[in-house]
DNA sequence: GATGAATGAGAATTCATTCAT
DNA sequence: CATGAATGAATTCTCATTCAT
């Protein structure tokens, strides 16, 4: 790591690579993949286009970085709440809220990703090798799946109606991206609550 | 300079508009907007370049015409579906369906849509106008509206509990496209049935 | 070919595909390959960079292009004089001739070339396909195959020495191609004179 | 800056500099100039990028030193040979099988040279000084000159006939360079006898 | 002296769009 | 109207060189 500057305080005192990929996470988040250009993250990085790629091998690598690096601590949080010795639905519950704060914080980027990972290039044309994609879609594959184990945890127990675990889980998840999106959560608390609370008693008046 | 041509004298000129649309489907869908290319699409229209300048201003507006051919007789079905004078339960459940056929076909192209409203130009160096992003929008508030509607129908008649009805129809529409993309949805009336008995019944065990 | 110009006498005449492959011939001839850039040729062939892309698919096959459609005419020639019923020695002038007359119009470009086909990239960092390095190749053993051919059938008239044919094929070459990149041919008769004497008399006093 | 350091006090400091040397000759040689990159010279040198632009003032000028430095024993060797009092007809085969060694060592690196000093800014975009190049084709013509004047030296005592002595020291230098490059050599005295006895003796039998 | 992070001037390539025929 | 050759702005990536430590 190079620390030139005399100020560590200075905002400049992060390093280059994090600098670069703060500025990726904007560029991405706000003009998608591929309308991102390099050009701009320079930009606002305040940094040369060399030093990207002396950080970076490419564009996607880049970007497969930032992703990377965001979902990890998510992911463990995550697993945590999932293996805890806790009841069923207060771990659900607290999976719905972490999911939220992380999308409120992402989804602008997992949803350039999820695009990009995409079906696209099934003829070769991808930019995306069929390899990353796939690294990107375990992934998911991962942080849905705890949700799917939670809640067949709560079916063994039966507590939980006997669905389709990969579906609902999907679908619940489906719903938390949904939310973030449209912007629709002023309030983790709330929403979790709102959300699960539709998943579990449904919308029928009892 | 447009010519949108609305009334086809010939035959040929028709189908030509036609064609190109077709094909700009099939490229679209499976490259995504940016890596569609024109040429691509010309090959598989089999017509010439300018052509598709005659009949569309641009990329970016033979993209939006596309969607909004595709989406109008949708959203004519939806709307007969959703001012029908049936049961509520019927009738949601109806919606889901048409929801799910429409999305099993189109998912796609949707998709690429969703990406695209997104980025689209959300400063400066805009591709689209505001007024062209906000037309794709309202085509969603439209039938998630319809969604709605039909909800709030529910509760004003006691069947519903009352839930954030705005939230809900997007959480209803997540799932379903959530299901097409991931393509679980291996018979529309199966997963019909299991979307609407989630949302309406929960998943807890009475 | 698109003649848009009216003039047909003027420098324009020339389809755009000439002009570029003109351009590129004299741009490589002067910078050899890697110093040749696109905006030079472009720059002499007065045309646009895409103009450029629409001919060939990169700067590479503009090269091989470039290559090829020069050496196919010296080609032909040079097999109707080894396959003509003529005397060997008469048949090895002639050939010669025929080399030096195209080494020294092309001995610039060709440089470029056999500099370029080296065993570079044995390691996988070449710019040259092996496969297309490889038809280079060929292009060469070709033309010095002929020169072998007649070699032998003159040591089968019991005419020549037993020599080594490839070996003696590849030196005549050799010089041909020494003797106008350094520009010691003034007058073709008189240094395929000067090297077959050599060649066949030696420089020993008899 | 250029550091030449001709009196290296440390053995340390001397030791970078040939290392450096080294790793360039490695990797000019396999990949020519251009392609050579200055990270791959110090990655094989075991150096840092700032300690080569320490001892070389840019690569250009790295690599101008490399042909000196190895071209300077060969001369010395060569000239040796050439002033030599002994027959001309051993002396031109004494200095064939120095050429021959010689090149069979270093035929990349001078082979890249020969591409370099054309095309090194024949006009406006030099990278190299014609002070420079002419430097590099002095070193030819010493060379080159030495073959032509024990040459003279066999015409000059009746041994040899009257021929162009600069056209066919060039021809025997091209010949030693093509067999060297070919491969053709696999053992130096075998190959300097089958040279010298074309060129002494010619290929026609007697 | 040695180092290597930072840099930016190029270079190749793509692709939407125009416009003469 | 249909066409497609021509175009050049935009973009990614490379690599020699600098310079603060």
């Amino acid at each position: 790591m190079a620390y030139y500057r005399e100020d560590p305080q200075g905002d400049d005192s992060r390093s280059k690579r994090q600098q670069i990929l703060e500025a990726a996470y904007a560029v991405f988040s706000r003009k998608g993949y591929h309308r991102a250009t390099v050009d701009e993250i320079i930009a606002l990085a305040d940094t040369g286009k060399g030093t990207v790629y002396n950080y970076f091998n490419n564009k996607e690598q880049l970007f497969y970085t930032l992703i990377r690096e965001r979902s990890q601590p998510f992911e463990t949080a995550l697993e945590q709440v999932a293996d805890a010795d806790q009841p069923v639905l207060d771990k659900l519950q607290a999976m719905v809220r972490l999911f939220l704060r992380f999308y409120l914080d992402n989804a602008a980027l997992w949803r350039v990703m999820m695009h990009e990972i995409r079906g696209f290039g099934s003829d070769g044309l991808s930019y995306v090798k069929a390899e990353t994609r796939d690294k990107y879609r375990e992934g998911f594959s991962r942080t849905i799946g705890m949700l799917g184990r939670v809640l067949q945890e709560g079916i063994d127990q039966g507590l939980l109606r006997e669905v389709n675990v990969a579906h609902t889980a999907h679908a619940l998840f489906s719903v938390i991206v949904a939310l973030t999106f449209q912007q629709f959560v002023a309030d983790v608390d709330t929403a979790a609550h709102e959300v699960t609370d539709i998943f579990l008693y449904g919308l029928v008046r009892k």
